[in-house]
DNA sequence: CATGAATGAGGTTTCATTCAT
DNA sequence: TATGAATGAAACCTCATTCAT
């Protein structure tokens, strides 16, 4: 974990473990407080850890937020692959009512993260900046792929799948960005069921779909 | 501007008239520093006034935060309803394209403001976000009178009105919040282009619309 | 008022008018939050002047303090004054016995400038704190002068007039000093009848008293 | 030291002897300058640490007043109790003699302190100035049982015990408050020898004391 | 490996005083 | 006379980071 941030220790797993330690332990407290409200100190005692003994594993704050949106990101990308590639088996208009269902309930899940990432990204430095944004890239690809193979079997036209994806992560997102605002039109079940039909809608092919006509 | 924070003068006009010009000298200092990273001696500075004189019209360092959000927010929130309003004589269809059109590039032009709001909103006391996410509302409820008009004409058939206001806005605000992901697949224009037609494509009533058969 | 305090003013009159009118409106301001937490824009507007126009009849905050002690120490030093010439017809026993009571009354009801006074004189300039001191020296001659009459008649037998002075004006300060711990022991009524006993006996000379015994 | 008192530090040793250095470097320094115009970069300097250290063992300025105030009245009242006890093997009157004069003395020694506490005491919070009260009274208490005694011995005849204790204690104050009059009148010894007696003239049953006959 | 006392620059805020109007 | 906007020094306090133990 976090490769080329600064460690005293030449023991490679011990940091490995230690920083997944640290990525658990401030996650709760970064996304109450803010990464500029929370103080070394906080991170240390939420840490369990001294003030000196955090720096034996890091080289400053700054780190402490790349470890900690590293880690939640991986997982949460992780999670993402696991969603998509449990629904292979399905015909891809199948797989996507299901996957939008499972990501955006999981996205909802983790919305004060989702919210945090949005917010704090800015605060790291380029090199770790790059990190994160590949992980998030990746979590598109993942829509991507799935809608890849929608157009493929003939019951999706895209013209552009990049976008189709990234609209589709973004409404997600978008749940736990302005939850203060949708909360108040709609439940995230409503929000799920209407967003999906509007992307179906959006990208359906004039071909019959393998849809609900076939489950009777 | 900004009732109900502290100043020391008593002349209303003069106080509205400095804190617009706070407003006006510290959002391109706030939009490249963040809020946090900015000290009250670079905003007084940015504002050509001495840190004591910036006390004597406002309360705090957030106040300045409130001010600056508030009057961008509202310059931001005009420019739409100007772009609505002069779309009146239009078919709700062509309407739309333009209006969408618009408001994207406005979005884009300010898009370093977009992320800002974003990113910065969890500043302000319950108070002032409740303020400024009025006005963000209302931005919404311009979409949405629009939409409504469409559906009045038949052109448009849409389950719920304020969501899909909601996401034009917030495909709108996703080209400035992930530009970085975006810019790399696709231009503005492109992507007004295509976002435009998800839209259309979403929204369509089977009616026939007015737009394609003028255009021949 | 307060001579040798700078003013712009030439005219007199309009001067010792205009601190009169401070001393009047600070005092209870002063007496709430304390000298060193009162701000000049709080006394100004106590006084109904703007700041500048404030610093047109003194030379500084201290002047407002010198202004306000001298003027409330002149007003009790008067009371105290009227207090010990009303009772000139009395004997010495009986009128010190009246002058302790109302005295004692005065003091109450001045309890917070009281404590005011031990607190703040500290904050004056060697001159100003002269001035005051002087005062406050007059207060204890006026009682000399009371007890002087006793030892003439014969009534009283002291060795130290001065002390004997000090020490009735001491108890009577000491009531408004530690009044949150003799106010559990005693009432003010009580305080009075015992502090005068206590004087009395220790004053007495062994003559016979024309006291409550020639009353009857 | 200072219970309740914020501090970074776990080791409630160290807090302790800090802050004991702390209120014996800050005492001259209050005392000099007054706590109002003592700055914490000043503290800082006289406890000869930096003024993030002094912060690690203490919550604010206030909480080095109190840390003061408490300490040096712990020392006084612990003075006062010695003098009492080790005088425990007189004779009441004899016994209040003695410790009259050393506590005047004591008083006079502490005079700046006596006079600082009766300035500053306002300017603690609530909690932390029942602590510094409740310290006050214990010193007043001493008096009470000593003049118990001489009311069990039948050699004083008091009507108020913690009035008579008060006025003690008041006497021994005053001295402290108001040098710069009393100290135009007499000397210390003077004060002494004149206060006594007037204490005991009033205090004095008829019964024979044992005081003078042993004298002779 | 582990601790936490120590640093000091820099943060926000206040306020007595002046001066152009 | 009268106003109050403007100044800027100095106040209190926080915190990322280091280093002796």
């Amino acid at each position: 974990m976090g490769k080329g941030i600064r460690t005293f220790s030449s023991n490679e797993g011990l940091v490995s473990e230690r920083r997944e330690h640290i990525a658990k332990s401030v996650a709760p407290l970064f996304v109450r407080k803010g990464y500029g409200q929370t103080s070394i100190r906080e991170i240390a005692k939420a840490c369990g850890m001294s003030m000196g003994h955090l720096y034996y594993y890091i080289g400053g704050k700054e780190d402490v937020l790349q470890i900690m949106m590293d880690y939640d990101l991986h997982f949460y990308v992780n999670l993402v692959k696991k969603i998509i590639s449990s629904s292979r088996s399905l015909s891809p208009t199948e797989a996507l009512i299901q996957v939008i269902d499972q990501f955006f309930r999981a996205t909802d899940a983790a919305g004060d993260f989702t919210l945090f990432f949005y917010q704090e990204t800015k605060n790291l430095q380029p090199d770790a900046r790059k990190i994160i944004m590949d992980r998030e890239r990746s979590l598109v690809l993942e829509f991507e792929k799935l809608l890849y193979r929608g157009c493929q079997t003939g019951e999706f036209q895209i013209d552009s799948i990049p976008l189709v994806a990234n609209n589709i992560v973004i409404t997600g997102h978008m749940w736990a960005l302005r939850r203060w605002l949708l909360g108040k039109i709609c439940s995230l079940d409503d929000y799920i069921q209407c967003q999906t039909d509007y992307v179906l809608k959006s990208i359906a092919s004039g071909k019959k779909t393998v849809l609900a006509s076939n489950k009777v």
